[in-house]
DNA sequence: AAGGAAGACTTTTTT
DNA sequence: AGTCTTCCTT
């Protein structure tokens, strides 16, 4: 088992008890040696599985972790999760300990943020002067530094900090009557119950006698309180982390916590790897001259024996489509030399900058996947649906209710919502239990009766039938849009989960699919690896490698974001990020930036990311640069200001010849043959030629 | 009283 | 670009 591990991962491997602390740089194998020391701890030690916790920062890498275990020793019944799916199955274990009913449902942050909005409207707030992102965002913090409202009332310093404390409160109070948690209360409230209840505490001591975390780094106040009361009776807990690669600062991670550690436990082991395994020298020179930036850091030596590898490649496209092409002209290219798709990522800053990739990737037919939570659980139809299944889970639960009760339209609106709400109020009752009459009361009925239905038949079944019972399906059928289509088979996607779901864990209640769903980010996670090239977020890719690695969108504004511009703390974050998209690549490197981008409906203009130029000139292949760069890409750029008057003709790549009929600014208004008809243009548009 | 259309406004990153 | 708000029509 020892194999092939060099002096620091065996030394790691092989110490039994205490504590220990692996500094681990980026691609030194850190998944390595904490799955082999967890096989180790097994099979040689002879430690029960039982006994092990280990604690992954994404649902993904504690899959991953269980299969690497597996294929070391044979299957084996370690508990391998997150830290908010561990506090699911302590909750499910205890909810009646902390005043809770079996039928708690967990809300995600787009729920807390539709709650946070309806409460100060029910306060009499302005949204427009407090704004409810920012209420929501302070709220969290706050939970997650472990300091609940009656804590926070001592802070409050003005009338922003008055609005946050009163909002705070009465969310708390709405979240317990709801019987509803959120994402900070499944930290939170293990402390509060083993605080409470010292037996409960110790129960779990016992029971997991070691524990594991990996992406220490990104921990925070609450899942160290956590982690070092369950480890506090034997102290064996060993930790993983790699500072340079903190990117979770602003959800409330510490990377302190790592200082802390060897405070906590004074005599615990350290152990360094340096070495990388996974990348080309100069992909790691890049990684290197980036983070070398980063004034509050120690200093690492990370180093590589691979060969140098080829020069990082290096783009300039005139926008955003121009940079999607060039991305897959690289693919072809790499396809070509039988490259498989699975080995090749995108990477960007923000979601938003994948559905130019979505569309281009459409169009020209290459298999390809998005891997984040934006695409899926958050749309609209897959919320409405998960709130039906919620409410006839939990009828009690106000705030999905509130999001069903008039979808479809039902004749349900405003007057008879706060109607329900005013008898709820003065009753202390829920607004399900208030119905008795009118259009709310066929609402309550298809409830009812779809609870009824949810005992006969299997949970994917249960979906179709309550697409068609509550009329979702129907509304959407009868809109004959496209949009209304693509819903659709969103809603027949959503089946497709369940029945993983079901195949995967044999036949499973609404429950437990309730408990895991609103955990799971990804649909991909239930997906077969198929051949396609992968799409994600940089903060999604962290823990994972592809030997060819693109990352897109490298402009100031964009990455580092505009919102970071300000704090040298915040801008040492994007730093650190982008230290992370660096260091995924095994083989080659694609850097690239476009000149002007469509953002919230706009065009902008930017400049190359500070990061490119952090990068040693030595590293980078220029030669796609916009002075020698290829010629057929820049020909159709017009940078010089082409002016227009009335009744110009010009040529337009797909509508044809036009004629101006309109000029301003930069925008002209023209009219083409055909049936075309009249369209607004930019005036220096790449795709229209002055005739 | 509910529904629809036009306008305002916003999301950086995730469990 | 898409969601949420506000106002106006039915």
């Amino acid at each position: 088992m020892l194999e092939g591990l060099n002096e620091q991962q065996k030394k790691a491997v092989i110490q039994k008890d205490g504590a220990m602390l692996i500094l681990a740089g980026a691609g030194s194998g850190k998944t390595k040696v904490l799955t082999t020391k967890i096989a180790y701890l097994i099979s040689e030690y002879g430690v029960s599985p039982y006994n092990i916790l280990a604690i992954t920062f994404t649902n993904k890498a504690s899959k991953e972790m269980q299969q690497r275990i597996t294929s070391l020793i044979g299957k084996s019944s370690i508990t391998a999760s997150t830290f908010h799916s561990f506090g699911v199955k302590i909750l499910k274990e205890n909810y009646d300990l902390l005043g809770y009913k079996k039928n708690f449902v967990i809300l995600d942050s787009d729920d807390s943020l539709t709650l946070i909005k309806k409460l100060l409207k029910d306060l009499n707030y302005d949204p427009k002067m407090f704004s409810p992102y920012v209420i929501r965002n302070k709220i969290s913090s706050n939970k997650n530094e472990f300091i609940l409202p009656s804590e926070y009332k001592k802070f409050v310093r003005n009338e922003e900090d008055d609005v946050v404390y009163k909002v705070y409160q009465l969310y708390e109070e709405t979240l317990k009557r709801n019987n509803s948690v959120d994402f900070d209360d499944l930290l939170i409230l293990p402390i509060i119950l083993f605080r409470q209840f010292s037996d409960v505490l110790e129960r779990y001591q016992d029971r997991y006698k070691y524990i594991f975390i990996d992406e220490y780094q990104d921990t925070n106040h609450a899942q160290y309180l956590l982690t070092k009361m369950i480890s506090d009776k034997y102290k064996n807990i060993c930790v993983v982390g790699d500072n340079d690669q903190s990117i979770y600062a602003f959800r409330g991670a510490n990377y302190k916590n790592i200082l802390n550690f060897e405070n906590d436990y004074k005599n615990c082991t350290v152990v360094m790897l340096e070495q990388n395994y996974r990348s080309k020298k100069i992909i790691l020179e890049a990684a290197n001259c980036v983070i070398r930036n980063n004034k509050f850091r120690k200093d690492k030596n990370l180093w590589s024996d691979k060969e140098d590898g080829s020069l990082i490649s290096l783009y300039q496209a005139s926008d955003e489509k121009d940079e999607v092409n060039y991305i897959i002209g690289e693919i072809k290219k790499l396809l070509d030399k039988s490259i498989e798709k699975k080995d090749i990522a995108i990477l960007y800053r923000t979601n938003a900058q994948s559905r130019v990739f979505e569309q281009e990737f459409l169009k020209q037919n290459i298999p390809f996947r998005i891997v984040g939570s934006f695409y899926f659980y958050s749309r609209k139809e897959i919320k409405d649906l998960l709130a039906y299944l919620r409410v006839i889970y939990n009828p009690n639960d106000d705030i999905s209710l509130l999001r069903i009760i008039n979808t479809p339209k039902r004749g349900i609106g405003n007057k008879t919502i706060s109607e329900l709400e005013f008898k709820a109020s003065i009753e202390n009752k829920s607004l399900f239990d208030c119905i008795v009459e009118g259009k709310a009361k066929e609402f309550k009925d298809i409830i009812l009766d779809l609870k009824n239905d949810l005992d006969k038949m299997s949970l994917t079944d249960f979906i179709e039938d309550i697409l068609n019972k509550t009329g979702l399906k129907k509304a959407l059928e009868e809109e004959h849009s496209l949009e209304a289509d693509i819903r659709l088979e969103n809603l027949e996607e959503f089946k497709s989960v369940t029945k993983n779901f079901e195949d995967l864990t044999g036949v499973i209640s609404l429950e437990d699919f309730l408990l895991e769903v609103s955990l799971v980010s990804d649909i991909e996670e239930y997906k077969d690896d198929e051949d396609r090239i992968t799409l994600m977020t940089v903060h999604a890719v962290k823990g994972l490698e592809f030997p060819y690695v693109f990352i897109a969108g490298l402009e100031e504004g964009i990455f580092p974001h505009r919102n970071s511009l300000n704090s040298n703390e915040e801008l040492e974050e994007e730093r650190r990020l982008m230290y992370v998209a660096i260091t995924r690549a095994k083989e080659k490197l694609y850097l690239s930036w476009a000149k002007k981008r469509m953002l919230f409906g706009e065009e902008q203009l930017s400049i190359k990311s500070r990061f490119i130029n952090e990068i040693d000139e030595k590293l980078l292949d220029k030669s796609l640069e916009s002075s020698g760069g290829i010629k057929v890409r820049e020909s159709k750029v017009y940078d010089t200001d082409q002016q227009y008057k009335y009744g110009d003709k010009l040529l337009h790549e797909t509508y044809g010849v036009g004629v101006v009929v309109d000029v301003q600014d930069k925008i002209i208004t023209v009219a083409f043959q055909n049936g075309i008809g009249i369209k607004k243009l930019l005036k220096n548009h790449k795709s229209i030629k002055k005739l």
